[in-house]
DNA sequence: CTCAAATAGGACAGAATACGTCCTAATTAT
DNA sequence: ATAATTAGGACGTATTCTGTCCTATTTGAG
C-alpha cells in the first residue's frame, strides 16, 4: 500500500510550494502519466482540496481554497519562522489565542525532525522578545465579537470606564486594534462623542455586537490614528513648539511621536493640546536639542519653574 | 481511488491532535480493523511519518520525530494564532525570517477557506503590533552562525564597533540573544573584557563560528542580564542619585529601570556608572519627584548647565 | 484561420492493492 | 495466571490503480 497515497500527498506538496504547475512537469515529478495526474487532482478534490485549472497555452494546475484546511507541509526555514511568531505572538498576552499558540507549538514540538527540533529549541531557550508588560491579560471574552465586528464592519455596544471615570455605554464603530506599549487598543467611530476615538481594551467591561453596519473609512490607519489622537488628545490649552532639529535626531530623542511633527523653514513644529504645561515642561526638557515655546505663555512659565527646581538640586 | 488515502490522512491527524490513541480506538474512529490500522500505521512510517508504540496493557501508539516534517494539520483557531504570529514575526525585522515568514503566509492565503481566510484578512488589515521601529534590518548573515553558535555552545569571533569606537575583533561565548526597544542585542562572555557583554546585532561587522566550545552558566537569563549591563555598563564615573519617592511612583516614571532601584532611609537609591553626565542630566530633568545628587560632582555641573539651557528657553 | 500546447475524461485490460479473517507471538499491568 | 494491548504473516476476494488509446475543449501565437 502507499503508493498512490504518498504520490498524492507529494502532488499536495507540489502545489503548495508553487503557484501553479503543468500537467506535465507534474507527471514528470510524480513518475506517473498525464493521465494519472489528472487522476489525483481529482482525488485531491475529493480529499476536499480544489485545484483550479487553466486550459490551453500555459495551462496549469493552482491550489484554491476549500471549506477546510488541507494539510501543510512547511519547509524548515518555514517552521522556524512559525517557532519565532508563536514566541511573539505568545507575548501578546491575548487569552484566546494562549491555548491555540500552546496546542501549535506541541503539534510541532511532538514531530519535529531532531535537527530542526535543536534549532527551534534554542530559538525558544535563548532568544527574548521583550515587550512592554502587560499588567492584565486581555480578558478571552472581547475578542471573538471584536474581531466579528472588524471583519463584518458592524457596531458594537461597549460599556467602558475613562481613566477615573464611571463606566458609560458607547455605541462604536470597530476600525481597528492595536498593540503597543503592552496594551492593546481598539480605534473607531465614537457615537456618543461623535468622532474617532481609542479605547484600551483593559478597560472594556461589555462589548456587544449589533446589527448595524458601518462603513470603514479608505485607507483608515490605526496606528496613525492611533498616534494622533494619543499626542491630540483634547486639553484646556494650544500648544505650539518649534524643534530646532531634523526629522532623524527628532524620531532617536522621541521615537514614534515625531511623526505628528511638521517641517517649517525655522525646524519641526509639533502642534498639540495639553492640559498640563508642568508635565509637558518636564517632557520638553529631557529633549537633547533645542527648541522655542511659541505657546503657551503658561508652558513657558512652567519651564521657567523647571529650570529653577532643576537649579536647586543641583546647588544642593 | 482515495478512501485510504483519506484513512491515512485521518490517522495522522489524530495522533497530531492526541498525545496517544489505542488500536481499537483508532479502527473505530476510522471504521476499518485493527489488522487494518496495523497497516496505515506502517503506511505513515513509509511516508516517512515514524510512530511509536507501546505494547500490553495501556498500549497505544504516538508520533515522534522523523526526518522531515509531516503534513500538518491545524485547526481554524490554530490557523488564526498562526497568523498573529506571523503578523508579530515580521515586525521583528530579521532579514532571514522575512522571506520565510512571506512563504508561509502565501501558502495558508492560498487554501484557507473562506470564512477562515476572512477572519485571517480582519487580523491582518485590521491589527497593528507596534513594536518600536527598527531603522536598520538586522543583517541575514549573522543570526544563522549566531543560532548556531546558541544552539551547540560555541565560541563565536566578531568585529563590533562600540558607539562612536573603532571596530575591534573580540571572541564571544553567545548566552541569549534578545529583540527589545527595536533592536537585537546579543548576550555573551566576552573574552576580551573578561566578563558578561551585551552587543547590538546591528553594530556587528563580521561574525565566525569557531570550533571551541563552552558552557553556558546554568539558568542564565537573557534579558535579566540586559538588563542589569544596560543599566550598570562601564562608565568613567560612578554615579549616585537618592529619589525622593516611593517605588511605584518611581516604576511609573522609569519603567523598567526602576528594578535596579535600592531601597534606602531616605528614599530609593540609584547606583550606576556613566561616560555622559550631560545625557544623565537630561534624563534626570524628565523625572516627576525630587531627588538628591549625591556623586559625582560633575553631575551637579551637567545639571546646572541644564537648568540653564532650560531657562533660557524659557526668557526667549 | 491554423497549429501547438495545454486541460478534460471515458473505456479497457492487466497488474497491483486493500481489506477482513484467522492465526501465532510478544509485551505489559493487575 | 489473566486480560488487554501491540505485532505481523497468509489467504481469498473484491476493489483500485495504471498506462494506453481515444475524443473533446480551451487558450495563445503566428
Amino acid at each position: 500500500m502507499s503508493g498512490p497515497t504518498i504520490r498524492v500527498l507529494s502532488l499536495l506538496e507540489l502545489l503548495q510550494s508553487h503557484g501553479r504547475l503543468s500537467g506535465t512537469e507534474l507527471a514528470a515529478r510524480l513518475g506517473v502519466d498525464k493521465r494519472t495526474v489528472r487522476r489525483y487532482i481529482q482525488a485531491l478534490e475529493q480529499l476536499g482540496i480544489p485545484v483550479t485549472t487553466e486550459q490551453g497555452c500555459d495551462g496549469g494546475y493552482m491550489l484554491v481554497a476549500g471549506f477546510k484546511l488541507p494539510p501543510m507541509m512547511f519547509t524548515n526555514d518555514e517552521t522556524l519562522a512559525l517557532s519565532l511568531g508563536l514566541l511573539a505572538a505568545h507575548n501578546l498576552n491575548l487569552a484566546d489565542t494562549q491555548v491555540a499558540i500552546s496546542s501549535v507549538q506541541a503539534k510541532l514540538e511532538r514531530v519535529m525532525p531532531a535537527k530542526l527540533k535543536s534549532r527551534a529549541r534554542a530559538i525558544a531557550d535563548n532568544i527574548k522578545v521583550i515587550l512592554p508588560a502587560s499588567d492584565t491579560e486581555t480578558s478571552g471574552q472581547h475578542l471573538a465579537p471584536l474581531l466579528d465586528a472588524l471583519e463584518q464592519q458592524r457596531s458594537v455596544t461597549i460599556r467602558y470606564a475613562s481613566y477615573q471615570q464611571a463606566p458609560v455605554f458607547r455605541q462604536v464603530d470597530p476600525y481597528g486594534l492595536l498593540f503597543r506599549s503592552g496594551r492593546w487598543y481598539m480605534s473607531g467611530y465614537c457615537h456618543l462623542r461623535q468622532e474617532l476615538r481609542t479605547f484600551r481594551l483593559d478597560r472594556l467591561q461589555q462589548i456587544e455586537l449589533l446589527q448595524q453596519c458601518f462603513n470603514r473609512p479608505a485607507n483608515f490607519d490605526t496606528a496613525e490614528h492611533f498616534t494622533s489622537s494619543l499626542y491630540g488628545m483634547p486639553g484646556n490649552l494650544d500648544v505650539q513648539v518649534m524643534l530646532h532639529t531634523d526629522k532623524h535626531t527628532a524620531a532617536q530623542a522621541m521615537g514614534e511621536t515625531a511623526s505628528m511633527l511638521k517641517p517649517q523653514a525655522e525646524g519641526l513644529l509639533l502642534s498639540t493640546r495639553t492640559d498640563s504645561c508642568y508635565c509637558l515642561a518636564q517632557w520638553l526638557s529631557q529633549l537633547p536639542f533645542d527648541f522655542s515655546i511659541i505657546e503657551p505663555p503658561e508652558l513657558k512659565l512652567a519651564l521657567k519653574q523647571q529650570a529653577e527646581r532643576l537649579m536647586n538640586i543641583a546647588q544642593r
